[in-house]
DNA sequence: AATGAATGAGGCTTCATTCAT
DNA sequence: AATGAATGAAGCCTCATTCAT
């Protein structure tokens, strides 16, 4: 490796960091203020920078929550297509599809609130438009898994399937408003917690 | 009944069915496209009159979302303390609740949609903290009750209430986003649906 | 007239005049200080009334430049066609034309002076391309014209008319610069002037 | 000479060549897209550099404008006062300066266009006063030029000098707008056909 | 009850400029 | 000689709100 070639690669890597830190900082400011209340100024200072900065980096507050969503589905999608390429049964698909989410929302809490709270108007936006594309996608992926393990009898075939995916979807992701990485629970022991009320509900059974 | 008083009446009564036309229009309005994305226009476009006119009803825009949400509030504690009044076993006062639940959410979807979208950060304001206290109360019901059942021998045990209270209460006000008055399902079905898969699982039984 | 439509005659046209009012005033300032180099604040300065303010008449900055300069062309057209629909002949609408820009010179100085000045940048804008058409249009109708004069004898063939044209227009409406309504020489006696030049020379005839 | 010499003569050359480079890119973009309009990084983009790195070599953006009409009007004066020194007629003279006008025209197209179309704007800077002050000098020797040749008989004098003096240098000066140098007609050329239209008028004489 | 015009604060963004490297 | 990151002022525009009518 030469120096020269040590160098560039340096400075490349030293911004893509730079753009990392700033585009965590921003998803945190953005999830826990709303997209539209967050200003740019408070992104800046939650950065330790001045407004006007960022756009050094970036060329606006929409480009930064699209990275943000767009890196978070990204990853989200893969996890998803690696379970789904296991080969396993529609129940610990579920399981495999539940656990991969409560993980990658761990690692993306942020993004996953500003996915929850933001997409749906977000989508309003052209530039935004892979957003309901995505979720479309995930749709038909937990409707395809519902009909295939009640058709296995692995599930209850007396539930609507679509409102199922939807129970399931939304609880899911709405755990991001509340969880906490670090906390008491850690986001495998909620995935656990949750499938154990899920597949086998919350009564006893005598 | 004088001819005046009738007539004070009438315009009072007026007034008081305009303010409500008014408030299902802004809320109808918060709710797609965010309380803080919402203009004043928007909403006054909406109800066919200009900006500034809504003032004459409404102090504020954030008097409109208080009287929103504090309506929905009132009505919701109201429907959940009279089930605690019908003195159920824990089972069935958790139906009941759930029940409630979807049904206020039938009748006041948009105000639910504000609630759970933007009371976290409304409730940064002085003005709102009243929906941290009735988010408080609902928790300790919510609480109270799972731990009831577990100590019945009505509900399974092994399950961490605090995360099953989060679940629940989530998964039924996130409904508020895709339900639709009128639609397929009535609010009572999805009740049905929600509580067969809380209650008794998504999983066959051998 | 009913007072009904008089009123609203009267408030619309009340609208009409402020728009034209304000319209003038930006007109002033784009001209006096360029249109780039003008800032939203300048203009309502010179208005008496806030920066924001300007938003309630107009959609932007550039909505007002759009509205100032098809205002002027308008006009303008009109005045060269009904110069045009007279039938004289190449000498005598040379003239016309002459005098009917010196007297909308004299209507639109601020106008012509961002014509002058701006259009070329501002016809980058797809909402400005009408200025290049109407630029083409000109140049074609003075073309034709020029032609015509060498074709019947009137005026010399020995110059290019395509320079010539050039020549003529620009320093008509350059005038813009220096040229104030009310000042020792009328609009009129600049363009009979700048007939004799134009048409006669500068020189003695021996 | 020894080779120290030589490299630091080498430097400097360097230096100002590198100078003259970037003023003629900034020059170039000032006069396509107005002194306002043009940012600094517009600048630094057509000149291959980042926008920091201007600053190296100038103060300010100012700096670059002020150098550029200098350099442009100093030598306009030099080649002004070389006709003058000729001791030609007025008829001679004028031709004289009118096509010295437009050989610099050829040689500073892009200081031209800023000089016409920004002077008016700069001047109001200190910095700028002598935009103001060549232009009144240039005015007197026009007038004075102008006048001399109705006293001598040259000249007719029934024009008004000051007008026509407008005239011909609007004229002249606002052929940079359009003028390419290495187009189908060379300065010369055009210096040529605006005297004989200036001069000779554009009606045939019978 | 509502309009129309304005206010003034603040938001997103641009930009000339600086400076350590 | 130039880069990259940042500054801070300013620009265009939006918006909740006010108020005379």
């Amino acid at each position: 490796m030469s120096p020269r070639r040590r160098d560039s690669e340096g400075t490349a890597a030293a911004r893509a960091k730079r753009r990392a830190e700033l585009l965590a900082t921003a998803a945190e400011v953005f999830a826990s203020q709303g997209y539209a209340a967050t200003t740019v100024r408070k992104v800046a200072d939650a950065a330790g920078i001045l407004g006007g900065s960022l756009y050094y980096h970036f060329e606006s507050k929409e480009a930064m929550a699209d990275e943000i969503l767009s890196t978070f589905l990204d990853e989200l999608c893969a996890a998803y297509e690696s379970v789904l390429h296991r080969g396993l049964n529609a129940r610990d698909t579920l399981e495999g599809i539940i656990r991969e989410s409560f993980r990658t929302l761990d690692r993306h809490r942020p993004a996953v609130v500003l996915y929850q709270n933001e997409s749906r108007h977000l989508a309003a936006n052209e530039r935004f438009h892979y957003l309901d594309e995505s979720r479309r996608r995930f749709e038909e992926m937990w409707l395809t898994l519902l009909r295939r393990g009640m058709a296995e009898g692995a599930f209850r075939a007396d539930l609507d399937p679509d409102l199922i995916h939807r129970f399931i979807r939304d609880t899911v992701w709405v755990a991001a408003t509340w969880y906490r990485p670090g906390g008491r629970l850690s986001a495998d022991d909620i995935a656990g917690q949750y499938l154990a009320l899920v597949l086998d509900g919350l009564q006893t059974k005598q």
